[in-house]
Formats: structure tokens, sequence, C-alpha cells
DNA sequence: GCCGTTTTCGGCCCGACTGTTTTCAGTCG
């Protein structure tokens, strides 16, 4: 039986190459492919192994002729030759080591060399070693670096037990709560999320966060004395200061002066390959970058703008606008910071007008308190509180989508007289919001959330579709079908005449699972030709459809759909976080059902 | 080892912080 490799862990291989050669002095550029690549296949959306066996690997940025080769011995063999060569004369142990934070690849095969560290209980001897003052004693090191590493030690074991990816709302919020506080101090003049939040990535490593300010000292003191801090990291004078929370977060707080701080927002709002594109591109015009501002490489250089700083020979920009103008570069928002074209978009004023959360003009997937009897979970608000917070935020259409009625548990008449039920109730809520209101009314649609069940049937009698208005389907069992099946069972259930979405497509559940196999081509020809629809559900540990996939969908004019998937009115807010997610999947307002108005969607929602 | 609307050869992003190495290397983002 042959072995499989996870993304993670194919990453984690290539880092590993890249670690040897560090220690080796290998060439830097050498050792920079490898961790590109291995970065490249950690952030891929599909596995490496489906890419290798559909010949595609050449897709993945960064994996050349030569990387390609090695892997496809992996998939082939379950080893490479030539790495086991790489790493043949090193210690074992070094490459367990380099999972500890602070410990690089220098340092582990230093400590690997220098110690006696037992196979398997590597990070266990080193603590030991640790505690025992062993590691002061090896030259180079000292009593910081020791401690630093038996500290190193406890938050890598933090990381192993709970430490996860925080979910885009979480760190949100998280977010907030502490610009909240640094509002407070006088010497802060404002600040903003950096970073992947900005970038509304779906899940959170560490927050960071701008400050602008003239006397970074006193931001310094009064971030360090934030009640939540519960250990302060890292410590500048100028620039940085990085905490730990009580909550175990890390957040890190990048100070800058106001004649620079567009230039800083820019820097550290990544992503990292944005960056790296966007340097690159500088340099060719004889630009370099930094957060400080932008340097001008040659004399004969033409340039623009009154902000130079003679002191430090740099150009400094207040506002990111003006840094990437400089640049010649429209401004890229960030959730296009990706490195996937928007840098070539931007020098040809052809950035997509992204989506915004005001374009939404109604909610599709919403489960009321109705009394349903499904065997999922049932929504906790009434229609009536559902409709009122839709209408206070603008919708002119919502639909409400509870699970079906458990088809165990009743026979086909009950079901039907369920459905029938809510239509009558429906229909009388539609017709006194008309009299109450003068303007347009909310109007109020009949729709349902179907199992799609193994077979591709669905878990609702025929009989009942004629009382709804349109339904959406998903799955919620038997995830570990294959592609080919999978993907047979989905379009089957989407062929019926009242199915429009489908509903939270990939099934995947952040920090816990994996969606299943589809064949995305396939599903994406299907919606197109058949005018199905394809749900981004806001739910925050959904986030699904993901942003590549929106990508790729809306490039081949596949239309989307934006519901929250709410169980309780609070939850309708979360609708600019799947707003988010379209925006990084380059989504403008016509890629979106649900920006059209009622006549119009109503329209669509016929053919 | 990868990559290309000025290149299939000759390039390849940038700086802060830390510890201990008296001038810088390692790590990180």
């Amino acid at each position: 039986m042959k072995k499989t490799f996870t993304n993670q862990e194919i990453a984690e291989l290539l880092r590993e190459i890249a670690a040897a050669y560090i220690v080796k002095n290998e060439d830097r550029f050498k050792i920079m492919a490898y961790e590109n690549a291995a970065a490249s296949i950690e952030h891929a959306t599909s596995d490496v192994k489906d890419l290798w066996d559909d010949r595609k690997l050449d897709q993945l940025a960064g994996v050349g002729p030569n990387i390609a080769s090695y892997l496809d011995e992996l998939f082939k063999t379950g080893k490479v030759t030539h790495f086991d060569e790489v790493k043949k004369d090193l210690p074992k142990a070094m490459f367990v080591l380099l999972a500890i934070p602070g410990i690089g690849p220098k340092t582990a095969y230093q400590l690997a060399g220098e110690l006696k560290l037992r196979q398997g209980k590597e990070i266990v001897d080193l603590e030991n070693m640790g505690k025992k003052g062993k590691i002061r004693e090896i030259e180079g090191f000292g009593e910081k670096t020791e401690k630093d590493i038996l500290e190193g030690i406890v938050r890598f074991r933090k990381g192993q037990t709970k430490e996860k990816r925080m979910l885009l709302p979480v760190a949100d919020s998280l977010a907030h709560e502490v610009l909240d506080y640094l509002e407070q101090c006088p010497a802060v003049i404002r600040g903003d999320a950096l970073g992947s939040l900005r970038r509304m990535v779906s899940t959170i490593g560490d927050i960071d966060i701008a400050v602008e300010t003239t006397d970074p000292k006193k931001v310094i003191d009064w971030f360090t004395r934030y009640p939540k801090v519960r250990k302060v990291l890292d410590q500048g004078q100028q620039s940085l200061v990085r905490v730990i929370l009580d909550n175990g977060k890390q957040i890190d707080l990048r100070l800058q002066t106001p004649e620079s701080y567009g230039a800083m927002l820019q820097y550290f709002t990544g992503s990292k390959s944005h960056n790296i594109s966007l340097r690159e591109f500088a340099l060719k015009n004889e630009m370099s970058l930094s957060e400080h501002g932008i340097k001008i490489l040659s004399q004969k250089s033409k340039f623009k703008g009154q902000n130079y700083n003679s002191k430090l020979k740099i150009y400094q920009f207040e506002k990111e606008e003006s840094f990437y103008d400089f640049l010649g570069l429209d401004w890229i928002p960030p959730e296009l910071r990706e490195d996937q074209g928007e840098i070539t978009a931007a020098v040809q004023h052809r950035l997509p007008k992204l989506i915004e959360p005001k374009d939404i003009k109604g909610d599709l997937h919403l489960h009321s308190d109705f009394p349903i009897e499904t065997s999922h979970d049932e929504g906790g608000s009434s229609i009536e509180e559902i409709v009122r917070k839709c209408e206070g935020l603008g919708y002119e259409y919502v639909g409400l989508s509870e699970h079906n009625p458990s088809i165990s548990q009743h026979r086909e008449n009950e079901i039907i007289t369920i459905i029938k039920k809510k239509k009558a109730l429906i229909d009388q809520i539609n017709y006194s919001s008309e009299k109450r209101t003068n303007n347009l009314p909310i109007k109020i649609l009949n729709g349902l959330e179907i199992d799609i069940q193994p077979s591709g049937k669905l878990a609702l009698p025929e009989g009942a579709f004629k009382y709804l208005d349109y339904a959406i389907v998903s799955i919620h069992s038997s995830f570990n079908l294959s592609r080919a099946r999978m993907t047979d069972r989905v379009l089957k259930a989407l062929s019926h005449s009242k199915i429009k979405i489908f509903g939270h497509p990939t099934g995947r559940m952040l920090n816990r699972r994996e969606g299943y196999e589809l064949d995305w081509e396939v599903i994406f020809d299907f919606c197109l030709k058949n005018n199905k629809w394809l749900e981004i559900n806001c739910w925050p540990e959904r986030l699904d459809l993901p942003d590549n996939l929106v990508l790729q969908a809306i490039k081949k004019g596949v239309k989307i759909i934006i519901n929250t998937d709410s169980h309780q009115v609070d939850q309708l807010k979360m609708m600019k976080y799947g707003v988010a997610v379209a925006r990084r999947g380059w989504a403008e307002k016509n890629d979106i059902i649900n920006t059209l108005n009622l006549n119009r969607f109503m329209d669509e929602l016929d053919k």
C-alpha cells in the first residue's frame, strides 16, 4: 500500500530540505526556491496528490521541473532518493527541533550535534538539558538563549494542543477590542488592522496592528500596560512591540510616523508574495520599497511628488494610495493582495470593482423557529424578528430555508402538510406587511434547505416542492464518497427545477475537517448551463465556497449567492465576512445574484 | 531551483530585534 501525503506533509518535507541546505551553506536562492515551493503547496487549495494524478503539477507556482520530478518520485515510491542524500549526514534530531519557535536550522543543527537527544524524545531531552543548564555551555549559546529555548518549547507544546488559527470574526472582534484600548492613548493618532486580518483571510494566526504616532515610546508603554497582556515578547524603541494576551493570542504592534504611515500599511498588509512581487516590480523601475517609503536607486530615474525626505533619502507616504500611485499602480484593495495578477491589473487600470456589503439586497439561507420538525438544528428567531431585522439592513427580500422535515420520522403527507403550513404563514405575513408599509415591503420567500442523500436523491417528497419558491441543496452526511460519486450525487440533486442553490459547497469546517472531493470543472459547467448558483456561506467555520474557488467560478461566469445561514437574528451581521470571501475571489456586484433588486431577482428565480 | 509583456540567462525583497560574536548572524514576519 502506497503512503499518501497531505499538502502539509509535503510542505514540511520541502522545508526540511531548505533547512538542510541552510546548514550546508548552499546557494541561498536555491534555498529560497524550496521555501517558496513549500509555501505554495501549503496554501494550495487542491491536494497536490490530485494535481499529480491529473498531471497538473506545473500549475503550482514555485514548483518547477526539478521539484516536480521529486514529487513524482515521492508519490510513486513514497520517498525521494535525492532528499535522503541531502539529509544523510545531518542529525535527524535537528529536523524535529525546527518545530520550536525561535529555533532555526543553524541552531537546531548545533543543538542536535552537541547534545545527545534520544530519537522520539528529542524535545523532552532538550528541555531537561536546558533545565540543567547544559545548553548555555555550548559555544555561542548563553544563559538568555537557553531561557528562550525553554520558553519556545512551552509555546510549541501549547501550539500542539490547542492553539489553532482564529476564525476571521473572532480575530476581527479581538482586534477591535485592542484598537479601542489603543485609541484611548493620547499619543495614538490612528490604528488599523494589518496582515491577514486586513486582507480578510478566513483564518488568522497572529493579529498585527498599525499605529500612527509621533511618540512611539508613549504608545509602547501604554500598550504593554494593556490589562490583558500576559507577556511582552519583543519590545523595540521605535517601531515594534509584540505581546501575548491572556487568551494566548499574539498581538504585534507596528508603530510609524504620520509621514510614512501609508508605506507601513502597505508593507505589513502583505501578503508576503504580493510584497515580493511588488518589490520585484519596483526594482525593475529602480526603486526599493520598505515600510519607511520608497528609495530611488538610480540618478537618472524620473520621479514625481514632493514627499522627499532628504535626510533619509527616501520618499515618504502618508497614504497607501499615494504609495501605489508613485509606482504607477492603482490602489489595490487588501483582499486582492495575494499575487494572483493584481499588480499587472493595477498597472493596466483594470482591477475589478469589488462587491461591497451595501450591494446586498437579500439573504436566502436563514433558519427561523418555525416548527419544521427537522432532524437537524432549528433556528431560534421568529419569522417576524427576522423580517424586521432584514428590513433594518435595507434588504428587499429574504428567504426562509429551514432544514427539510426529517424523512425518517414523518410520512410523505405529513411533510407536505408542514411545508404547506409554512407557506400559509408566510403568505399571511407578506400580505399584512404590504398593508403595514407604504413603501415596498420586504418580500418573504418560502425556501428550504434539503439534504442530498448519498444516492443524490433529495430528502423531500416531490409533492411538497410546489409550495416552495426555491430550495437549497446541501450535503450533511456521507462525506467520504469518491470524487466521481460525490460529483454525480450533487449534479443529480441540482437537476430539480426548484433547486437553485448549492449550499456550503465544499463542506469544509475550518480547523476541523477538510471538504469532500468534487470535480469542480464539471460542477461549474453544470451551474453555468442550468442557471444554478453556488453559495458563499457566511458561517464562520465554513466561509464556503472558499475564495480560490470563487475566483475560478466567476472566471467561468458561474453566479454566486452570499448567504448567512443564520440561526439567530444577530447572526445576520456575518454577511460582511461572506462579502469578504467574494472580494478575495475578485467578485464584482454582477457576479453575485443577491445584489439584484427584487424584480430582477424573481426573474432569475423563475428561469 | 524557479522564472520571464523589456530576459530561456541572469537575475532572485527588506528590515527589526536579539544575544553575545566586539561587528554580526540567526530568526522572524
